[in-house]
Order: C-alpha cells, then structure tokens, then sequence
RNA sequence: GGAGGGGUACCCAAGCGGUCAACGGGAUCAGACUGUAAAUCUGACGGCUCAGCCUUCGCAGGUUCGAAUCCUGCCCCCUCCA
C-alpha cells in the first residue's frame, strides 16, 4: 500500500468535493484496504464515459489496494432516482437487472480489475428489510431534512409536485452504506444529499461515518449540458473506434482539457506538459488525437486506435474516400434513377425533400464530381460512389 | 368533487380569422474558412413524382369564401382549493 500521501494526491485528483478531507486521510493513514462503495442504477446498462469518471476513480482506489464494492441498485431501481423530471418507470424484472448486471460488468471491467471487484445488490438487505423496518427508517429522518435536498426544495417551492415514494430513495442507498459498513462512497456532485444520508444514517448505527467524494459531472460533446444518453451528447463506451474517435476530435479545444482531467490515466505533470506544448504554439488537434488514441484502447485496443487515426487523417485531413462503406445495388427502368431519390434509397439522406436540399446547397458528389442538378438523373447500368456531406458515403450500382 | 392554466414542427417558444409550412432561440445538417467532425461566418431545416403539389398547429366535428387562430364535444398535462 503506497504512503497516504501520495495516495491522497492520486485520489483527490480531478475530485469535486471530499467531505470530509483529513477524515479521508487518517483512514488513509491506518494502512488497512478500506471498503469503497458506488452505487449503480440498473436501468441504463450503456455506459458512456460521463459514468466512467467515477468508475477511474474507483480504479485508482482499487490500484491503491482498497476493496471496491460495485453496488447495483435493483431495489431502488424500483424508486428511481427523484429527478424531478416526473419520469414513472417500469419496474424492472429480476431477469432485466441481471442481464443488466452482466452489461455492467462487461463495460466496467475495461476499466476495473474483475479480480478485485465485488459486486453487490441491494435487494439482499432491502428485501428482507419489510414494510417495519422500512416504517423504522424512515422514522429516523423528518420531512424538513429532507426538503433541503436541492432538487425537493426547489419542487417544493414551486409547488410542483413530491411524491412520498421519493423519499424513500436517498433513506435507502444511505442504508446501503449501513448494510456494507463502508468507509467511502464515491458519487456524482449531484449525488450529495445522498451520500450524506449514508453518514447520518451509519451515525444512527454507531458505525463510523463513510467518506463521500464527489466527482464532478462530465460535460457532454456539447460542452454545455452533461453527457447523458437522452442529450446525445454522449460517447458510449461501446461505441466503434471510429466513432469514438470522430467525437473526441468534435469536442471544442476547451473540453479536451476537461476530458484530459477527468478520463485521462495520464500522469497530473504529463497533462501540465501538454498545456505548455499548447500555450507554445503546438496544435491542440495533435494533444486531440493523444487523447482520442488512448481512450480507444482502453475500450478497444491500441490497434483499433491506430487504424481510426488513420482513417480519420485519410478522410477529413486528404479528403480521401473510406475504403469501406455501405453498398446498394437498386433496381432501375431504362429511364435511370434520379439521384435525389437514390440518395434517400442510400439513406444518405432522410428524405427527398433534403436530398434537394442538399443538391442545392452543393453538398453532394458522385464519384467526387459536384452534383449541380436538383433533377439530375443516374443512368441504369452504373456504379459510383456517392457522397453527401464530408462524412456520408455508399457506393451504389443500378441495374 | 370544485376553480384556473395549458397542449404549435426534434426541443423551447411566438402567433390568436386571411400576406402561415407558421416569428425567434436551441439542436441538427450543409457551405466557406481553418489548425480538426475546434472556433467563426453564411445558409438550410414538414413531405413529394419539387419553378408545382400534398399534409401539419392534442383529437373529432362545426361556423366561414377562408381557421393554428372563432364555436361544440372529447382526450391528455399542470397548479390551487376540498
């Protein structure tokens, strides 16, 4: 176990908020693994890499020696998070949180060491936890309390609905800090109240309060809203090479240094380094590219960077053609095809109405020749590549 | 149970009898430029057999030469009172 300075420095880094920081620290100072908690929600198995900052965080505790506890939260998947947003859930199937559960492990374990992870549910305490003993824990926190969480004050003023239900949610994942006795759980800054239930709650218990670290939210491509799936502002970490890599170098200049921060398992001073290059006339694009290459191996593999870098600088850097692109072969009377409708038969385009559009506004090439003609018609008997745009092409063939 | 507010294109949001395929913003897409799918600027942004035509403003009817705009009924959402 590496000396608590050094670990501390690794885990404060990129951390929103540690409450509290010299409690952190003398923990730290026993020597002992502690035991780590994050809590996870089983309905959204597709992890993007906004949820992944968290999880590097966990890998840094898990590389320091502590145990670290994936918690899957199927008993207050049942609630739901109180957003604010009035979205009713299904509840979910014993059979839906499991197969979550092996999405989850399967994307997480990219990042975490399988070996040294546990994985937990909290419908093992909760379940038998029973309407009493729900009634008790909930006894032990008043309605004032609980409106100071942000989000129920602010419903609460506006006279927007709460449902009771909703407060159920942070009493329950607080417990679950209880049921595993741990010493840190890590959450996102909107998690806060939360996590601090967890400390009110273990105090009740006479167990030693855990440590919350929050991390911050990442910012999605947009670099204004976080990364969430329905923004889709997201990079899954499923997501192909190519994807990944076209957008990570679609982020402004800006974010690549919050990502840098927050993803990168790059050293602090080697991150510093690179600001420098920048500052010193380097072009960010290349700091760009570090950053998209090894984002890709850690989800895919150095290989699948290399080939989506260079693929990249083939097509938008030479302006070259993909070697590989969707194919279609339609059938055409002697008359031909006019090409807007080809371009919507390709997908290229959604509609005819844009396909016209896009002939218009000079957008669209066959075999890198500029089509001019709104009305232009494709002879039967042909093949070519066609192109809409920088990044859509498919190769079609009339018979 | 009662009172009030609201449902407009992907999202937000104007319009409140004709000039409305519908202001504006966001998102998106394209073009230019560039250092990149950054930034900036310009343009487009319902559909189609596209200089024309067709279908949209919660749903169904009605009034009118003409309705997103007026009337009737219905559905849905929100707030307040009980």
């Amino acid at each position: 176990m590496a000396d608590w300075q050094s670990a501390f420095a690794e885990l404060q880094r990129g951390a929103e908020e540690i409450l509290l920081e010299e409690e952190l620290i003398a923990k730290l100072k026993e020597g002992k693994p502690l035991k780590i908690k994050a809590g996870f929600d089983p309905t959204a198995p597709d992890l993007h890499l906004g949820h992944t900052v968290l999880i590097n965080k966990l890998r840094s505790f898990q590389q320091l020696g502590h145990e670290v506890i994936f918690l899957i939260g199927d008993f207050t998947g049942m609630i739901g998070d109180p957003t604010g947003k009035n979205v009713t859930r299904k509840p979910l199937t014993r059979e839906d949180v499991l197969a979550n559960a092996e999405t989850y492990k399967e994307q997480v374990f990219k990042i975490l060491d399988p070996a040294k992870t546990t994985i937990r549910f909290n419908s093992e305490w909760m379940e038998g936890l029973g309407a009493s003993g729900m009634i008790k824990l909930a006894s032990s926190q008043t309605v004032a309390r609980m409106l100071e969480r942000d989000d129920f004050k602010k419903r609460y003023a506006n006279g927007q609905p709460i449902a009771i239900h909703e407060f159920l949610y942070p009493l329950v994942q607080g417990w679950d800090s209880v049921a595993l006795e741990s010493d840190v759980e890590l959450g996102g800054t909107d998690q806060r109240f939360n996590l601090l239930m967890g400390r009110e709650l273990q105090k009740g218990q006479a167990q030693r309060p855990q440590t919350v670290l929050m991390m911050p939210l990442l910012e999605g491509l947009d670099g204004v809203q976080k990364m969430s799936k329905s923004l889709g502002n997201y990079i899954g970490i499923t997501d192909s090479p190519s994807d990944m890599f076209g957008k990570i170098m679609s982020i402004s200049d800006d974010l690549m240094w919050r990502y840098y921060d927050l993803l990168s398992f790059k050293a602090i001073e080697e991150i510093s380094l690179y600001k420098e290059q920048v500052a010193g006339g380097t072009n960010p694009r290349d700091i760009k590219i570090a950053l998209a290459k090894e984002i890709i191996a850690r989800f895919h593999d150095e290989a699948a960077a290399e080939a989506a870098h260079y693929e990249f600088i083939q097509r938008f850097q030479k302006n070259a053609i993909p070697d590989e692109m969707p194919e279609f072969t339609f059938e055409a009377g002697t008359e031909g095809m006019a090409v807007a409708n080809l371009l919507k038969e390709a997908a290229l385009v959604a509609s005819t109405s844009e396909a016209m559009r896009m002939i218009k506004q000079g957008a669209v090439k066959m075999d890198g020749e500029k089509v001019a003609d709104q009305k232009a018609i494709f002879n039967s008997l042909q093949e070519a590549v066609f192109q809409v745009g920088k990044r859509k092409f498919a190769r079609v063939t009339l018979s």
